[in-house]
DNA sequence: TTAATAAATTTGTCCTACAAATGAAATTAA
DNA sequence: TTAATTTCATTTGTAGGACAAATTTATTAA
């Protein structure tokens, strides 16, 4: 009943595949050759928007669903299987499936593996974390409360004036900084981003380009800049702060 | 034989499983209980790493894996498939499944369907693209050259002085900028988020809370000021022009 | 009317089967 | 012997059947 309304749409996706076995093989397939699954997932994911499906819809069965689409069951399921992956959907035993809130960020979550990723897209998250650190202070600054600090400040205190600190203390400073902006996707994110961004600076500082920064900005020095100074200060330090790292965005 | 190194790992994991239809509804399942295709490709994700397969290898076939992992042929097809969406694997006919290049954003491009986004995570997006606006001054004036410039040119020259533009020219403006960083993933993200920061922002905006800007910073100012300033000028003339929406973060 | 029991529904899992595709092997021709 | 062609074997993609578990719904009993 519910996918009524998507029919046309769908047979006229799937009319030009239902002799497929007779042309498969005849026909020069563009590089994008989807497999039936593909087009599944398509279809539904299209289908969710169309009708405007919300958290809590329910969702026909498997069956109603590969035999509207005149596929295999498996097939459905493969495409299922899917969107419960990224959230999209919910299997409730005897309830059927239900649309549900997926998860922003469990697609990327998978596929941060470094063996894997390209050159140019490790690059590309070396660079975003830049960005983002360089993006906050606004929020850092419209958010920070005396409670916030007084957190930040704990995390710092261990630190001291230290120039090197460990991978630990790095990842709890920032950490508590990306906490502070109060946005919690953007918190995960960086959280995702770190590890890369580590193996990408790590492999780039081990071919021995060093440059020794002059007057180094400590996690202290932007605590109390965070404290007491402008959005436009505390960005200053922070630049400062990552110089090392903006140095290999520039060719030096 | 590709499989052997996991095999006790996997074996261990499984095995509390086994027996499966005898205990299923006797122990109480903690409320994470996954699905058997939940844990192969939890499974399948580790021994990618834990193995340092990089894109090219080949992986055992779907019935080695399965006589392996002791689950059905479909259960490991599923996880495939997912797996297969994120890009992580490839199947070649007959020369069996190798591992890929996963795409980092397409996981997140399937799940931006506002309707289904939480509002906090509705909000977080339309915060992210904000913040990536604010950060992306370094990299705009370290990358930017006469021909994209003139290219930005172009795209503002149609706008004039205009303080409000179509939508069409926004984004034909701002995606100028994110491409002009030289960060293909950062463009591609930014322009994934667009649409979700209009939706947000409509939506608010229909709520009739408006604020006159005094002195509107135009896409053509933003333009002079990227020829001829420096990094902090421009992003203090993109907070101007972006003042709209920190008005609405900042609880005014 | 309420409580207990039976039936029906739907997902999760396993299994079998087979077409298509293609690499490898075998066979045939020069 | 070598080259070309044919055959064979392997692996994925797809279909479809079966059944247990679980839970909603319907039915029956008190």
């Amino acid at each position: 009943m519910l996918l009524i309304s998507a029919v046309n749409a769908i047979l006229r996706q799937l009319s030009a595949n239902q002799s497929m076995s007779e042309v498969k093989h005849n026909t020069l397939e563009p590089l994008g050759s989807l497999s039936m699954t593909d087009r599944v997932e398509n279809i539904l994911r299209e289908y969710f928007k169309e009708n405007g499906l919300i958290p809590g819809d329910s969702l026909p069965n498997e069956m109603e669903i590969s035999q509207k689409l005149n596929v295999g069951r498996n097939v459905v399921r493969e495409a299922l299987s899917r969107l419960r992956m990224l959230g999209m959907i919910e299997t409730r035993p005897r309830r059927g499936m239900i649309m549900a809130q997926p998860d922003l960020l469990a697609g990327i979550e998978k596929v941060l593996n470094p063996l894997l990723l390209s050159q140019d897209n490790l690059k590309d998250i070396f660079e975003l974390r830049l960005i983002l650190e360089m993006g906050i202070s606004e929020f850092l600054f419209a958010r920070k409360t005396d409670k916030n600090l007084n957190e930040l400040e704990a995390v710092v205190s261990k630190q001291k004036d230290a120039v090197v600190v460990s991978r630990e203390e790095e990842v709890a400073f920032h950490g508590k900084l990306y906490e502070m902006t109060g946005n919690d996707t953007f918190k995960r994110f960086q959280n995702l981003l770190m590890p890369v961004f580590e193996h990408v600076f790590t492999e780039y500082y081990n071919k021995g380009i060093h440059h020794n920064i002059p007057n180094p900005v400590t996690h202290h020095d932007l605590f109390i800049c965070l404290k007491q100074g402008t959005p436009d200060e505390f960005r200053k330090a922070m630049y400062k702060h990552l110089e090392v790292y903006f140095d290999t965005i520039t060719g030096r």
